[in-house]
DNA sequence: GCCGTTTTCGGCCCGACTGTTTTCAGTCG
């Protein structure tokens, strides 16, 4: 098989693309049309479910939607030699500084170029001296107020965050909605979280409210008058934008009830599901927009107040917001093969927990007695072995001890039971942290690597592998070691630890901490392809961290995972069977 | 640059808001 000079990562493949994207856009080399073909390509290659040096090395690289000859050929090449000469000769032509006014609010490439082309400007420190000495309100197009806002702009260039967690955002964003509610009880007559934190993307960049209303004003003002609000971006009839406090955007849309339907489809997303959609709709003679579905011959309006009136105009299906990413589910409902998705009611115990007999928060009696008061019927304790150093881990000894424990709270109930595990350290060479004859007396083992997250990838890969493979070990826990803002994960072959636990009859963790999601959604989807059975885990620490779970499940839902393919949505018996025939 | 049971050429989603404009371009989502 032919090797890579490098190992291009999917992330690194899709940065190139969107970089040539915006070069060709700002040096006028191209039209609108290529610049949005390399950012579709780019946005494809980035959600990919397979390395991308595999695809390449099977001659697939045209199969990936939006990528064609021109695209695949330049692929190719940085897999051959490592570079790119077309992306070279454009860094030639554009300096690099001129790109990075593009991330400047206000900027886009037209104003990049013009300040660039007629006043010589190749980076944001130049054009901060530029607009401080009134250079830019000169120019055509511009006046003393553009001038101003590039200012102010350049200033919020700091402030402005990164994408932020859901699991931070979506309470934000739930709470800004209450509070209009009970400021404005009898104007809202409806109101629902829109955008990427609808679709449970693992992060946001901002955040999408929408309300129904007759009378928008009063909304708008209450909404740019909350609490949380820094400054207001724009005030108009329909849409107001917001900068919080902590350097988050928030959109506001206020809209007529008979329009619901359509505008919560539209505001819902994402972009590629929605042009996607236009595109379908346009074959069938409507312009859709957020307003209405509209003839595109005699110009008749159709009102929808529901989406699912928007999508059985179309022919299809509701397609539930989790698979909204133009990853295939508009063709999937065509054929009437949408998944019936996990959800939180379907999951009949908790895998992996923790107390405090190591890094927990709370007894093993009150996580337990938690885990049932929300309705489940079983709960795996797995605290951390021996051998992660600060988390207090059990050693053979303690794990008996706690036996007798589990033991004794089990005789209490006759409808929820707990099971005795251990979430066992993978060691550096990937050996175990217990010996196997502790491991065999558990109901369930879990594994993970937590340490030398930093090491290659074909060390990492034959760790994780190596626990699978141990007899003992039933459940591969948080398997990139990922944590969102903060660590980017190991440099793991996840194919080929996906292909081993399909073999073996493995399950691999969803694990619904926040900060983790971890398997992320193009794992999970690529698991359920080849027949991985999953996990979703809260991970608890404390009691509330049960409640994390939605966010796993979520997870679990954007990778198209049915409850058949979650084990804990299994009875009992079936899952202890399962593990035990294995 | 990509794509095709209407097309291998001629299309490619739609609208709000702002600022600089007397009718529109740029940016954003």
């Amino acid at each position: 098989m032919i090797e890579p000079v490098r190992w291009w990562s999917n992330a690194e493949i899709a940065d190139i693309m969107d970089r040539i994207g915006d070069l060709v856009e700002v040096s006028e080399k191209e039209g609108p049309f290529q610049v949005r073909a390399y950012h579709r390509a780019a946005d494809n290659i980035r959600h990919l479910e397979e390395d991308i040096v595999r695809v390449w090395q099977d001659d697939r690289l045209e199969n990936i939607p939006g990528v064609g000859k021109a695209i695949a050929k330049k692929i190719d090449e940085l897999m051959r030699t490592g570079h790119l000469r077309f992306l070279e000769n454009l860094e030639q032509e554009v300096p690099s500084g001129v790109l990075d006014m593009l991330s400047i609010p206000g900027v886009g490439s037209k104003k990049a170029r013009l300040f660039w082309q007629s006043l010589g400007i190749t980076g944001v420190e130049e054009l901060k001296k530029a607009a401080e000495e009134g250079k830019l309100r000169t120019l055509p197009g511009m006046g003393k107020k553009s001038e101003q806002r590039i200012l102010e702009g350049i200033a919020a260039l700091q402030s402005i965050p990164d994408r932020i967690p859901l699991g931070i955002a979506r309470p934000l964003a739930l709470g800004m909605l209450d509070a209009l509610r009970e400021a404005l009880p009898d104007v809202i007559l409806k109101s629902e979280l829109a955008g990427s934190a609808r679709r449970w993307r693992e992060t946001v960049g901002d955040l999408d409210l929408l309300v129904a209303a007759t009378d928008p004003m009063p909304i708008m003002d209450a909404f740019s008058n909350l609490h949380q609000v820094k400054e207001v971006l724009l005030k108009g009839e329909t849409k107001t934008s917001v900068r919080l406090q902590n350097g988050l955007q928030v959109d506001l849309r206020v809209l007529p009830l008979e329009r619901w339907g359509t505008a919560l489809q539209y505001f819902t997303g994402s972009k590629a599901h929605n042009v996607a959609l236009r595109g379908l709709a346009l074959d069938m003679g409507w312009s859709l927009s957020e307003y209405a579905l509209k003839r595109t011959d005699t110009g008749e309006e159709r009102l929808c107040t529901t989406e699912e009136e928007v999508y059985e105009l179309l022919g299809l299906p509701w397609i539930p917001p989790e698979l909204r990413e133009d990853r295939g589910e508009i063709q999937a409902a065509q054929e009437k093969r949408l998944p019936r998705l996990v959800e939180v009611s379907d999951l009949r115990g908790q895998l992996h927990g923790h107390s405090d007999w190591s890094d927990g928060r709370a007894t093993l009696e009150e996580m337990a007695e938690a885990a049932r008061s929300r309705g489940y019927e079983y709960f795996l304790i797995s605290d951390h072995s021996v051998g992660l150093g600060m988390t207090n881990g059990l050693d053979a000894g303690r794990l008996r001890e706690q036996r007798k424990l589990i033991d004794s709270l089990n005789r209490r109930w006759s409808d929820f039971r707990i099971l005795a595990g251990i979430e066992v350290e993978v060691k550096a060479d990937g050996s175990l942290g217990l010996p196997d004859e502790a491991l065999a007396e558990l109901d369930v083992v879990v594994a993970a690597v937590h340490t030398g997250l930093n090491q290659d990838r074909k060390t990492l890969t034959h760790r994780a592998i190596a626990a699978l493979r141990n007899p003992n070990v039933d459940i591969l826990a948080h398997p990139t070691g990922r944590l969102l803002g903060k660590r980017k994960g190991g440099d793991f072959d996840m194919e080929a630890i996906l292909q081993e636990a399909a073999h073996l009859g493995k399950i691999v963790e969803v694990n619904s901490q926040p900060s983790r999601l971890d398997l992320n959604d193009v794992n999970v989807r690529r698991a359920m392809e080849i027949g991985v059975r999953i996990s979703i885990s809260s991970d608890a620490h404390r009691p509330s961290d049960l409640d994390n779970i939605v966010y796993g499940v979520a997870t679990a839902r954007r990778g198209w995972a049915e409850p058949e393919n979650v084990v804990n949505t299994w009875p009992l018996r079936r899952l202890l069977e399962w593990i035990k025939r294995k």
